[in-house]
DNA sequence: CACATTTGTTAGTCTCATCTAACGATGATT
DNA sequence: AATCATCGTTAGATGAGACTAACAAATGTG
């Protein structure tokens, strides 16, 4: 989707701050930074970061001398440094509040670090601060069934007696969409597929607190027709049992 | 920066994906979707977008009959679905968890709702399912100093003696970097400046969580000069007073 | 020192998404 | 029915970022 955008954030591509972050990098780590080891980081052929680097000493980015080592200028470590930062924040969000593997979330970074916000940035940071006040909020979600990661103690959702706090365990007021009437409406509450089947009714547009209203429900075999989002879709039984549901007061 | 991305996503470049949300979205709003209505919406030209959609035919995404109303497939219609429900979720991370304003969050979801992983998605459902049943969590947030939204009550970062939940109040433990001696090293736990020059500390590197080495530390009016992440850098005593940190036990 | 290997640059090509300009086709107006 | 405005398509150009192939420079080895 398209909106149009208030701010302009940078006046570079997405490939020349790669660039520009790859040659910091290697600079911390090596001291100096190659054609043939930007090239490698970024996995594109040399003749390319050749290119990159006529444009990026354009910009008074880098100091390019041609067969020479290659330095960053104030600026350019500047940005490079803002591009690493986005990188670094984003990173602990997957990893430290989504609980996501440490190689998946840096990935996840990469690909939105060039577009984070300013605005989006402060507000990220201000959750942290507030999250490093109230550490037991991330605990309580990584030790609820829902937020638990592969290889933890409740992961696979399966649920938990223990976990209170969150009182995700199945209760009178949690019913699936297999049990609705057509005619009926309902808020989403809670996925509880996993994998694929779970990544599927994501996708259709079955969120938390979206809402739900059943079109036709057979019964036994029959697919169960709801509208989401405006779409009509058809859920088999076993599918639709996994959508936990609430009714609107 | 680039990490080898070990799943492919997408198979569709972003432009494409936006054609195909917009067709979506039209389809739904009109009951149809025009050249003219899709360019307009994408703020390109109608060349553009007949080429877009040849291409998008040719991928069984649309059905496109020259100078006719244009119509999704099933699978171009599932795809549009699947980009329109990361947006969802985006849009709604950043306004009701973050507390962005409405514009702004679905701008920034725009930007990042063709890069969302399977799995961070999955990871930031499960962080909404968690939520719903916490509400609290996102109501202590709100309620912060640090959290406050502009217009909310506590906004503009100014400190709330209520606020005993998050405990952001200025208590002993707290210090700024300003009063650190030089070879010292610290922990940051909150940036209190706001607006430019908190971006610009942030943009240096200075989140929550970082360690801060303090190098060198002159009276009076002359800079301090600390190690973040790395890199050197040179801040005003005005500016070092508004990072907050913790001494590490 | 001569030669081979490694490293970097240049030239030319490709694809993608965009543009402008010109041209058809459709439909509305008088 | 003739004309005109709107809408869509085609053709051709542009700029970014990648590639291959060929060449040039630097570095090591016998």
């Amino acid at each position: 989707m398209i909106l149009t955008s208030s701010t302009a954030p940078s006046l570079m591509s997405e490939p020349l701050e790669d660039y520009l972050e790859t040659i910091y990098l290697l600079v911390q780590e090596h001291g100096f930074a190659r054609v043939k080891d930007i090239a490698k980081a970024r996995d594109v052929k040399a003749a390319t970061v050749s290119i990159a680097l006529r444009k990026l000493d354009e910009a008074r980015l880098v100091n390019y001398v041609r067969r020479e080592y290659i330095g960053l200028t104030t600026k350019g470590e500047e940005a490079a440094r803002r591009i690493l930062t986005r990188h670094r924040l984003l990173t602990r969000f997957f990893e430290e509040v989504l609980g996501m593997p440490a190689h998946a979330a840096g990935e996840q970074a990469c690909a939105m670090e060039h577009v984070l916000t300013d605005e989006a940035m402060d507000r990220m940071v201000r959750f942290f601060e507030f999250l490093g006040t109230c550490p037991s909020v991330l605990k309580a979600f990584g030790q609820c069934p829902v937020g638990a990661r592969p290889g933890d103690e409740h992961s696979c959702g399966a649920y938990s007696p223990e976990c209170a706090r969150c009182s995700l365990n199945p209760k009178e007021s949690s019913m699936s969409i297999a049990s609705m009437k057509p005619g009926q409406s309902a808020i989403v509450t809670q996925i509880t597929a996993t994998g694929a089947l779970r990544q599927r009714l994501l996708d259709m547009g079955i969120l938390p607190e979206t809402a739900i209203d059943v079109e036709r429900s057979g019964p036994g075999g029959h697919p169960l027709w709801i509208r989401c989002q405006g779409a009509r879709l058809a859920l088999r039984r076993a599918e639709a049992s996994n959508i936990l549901v609430r009714r609107p007061a």
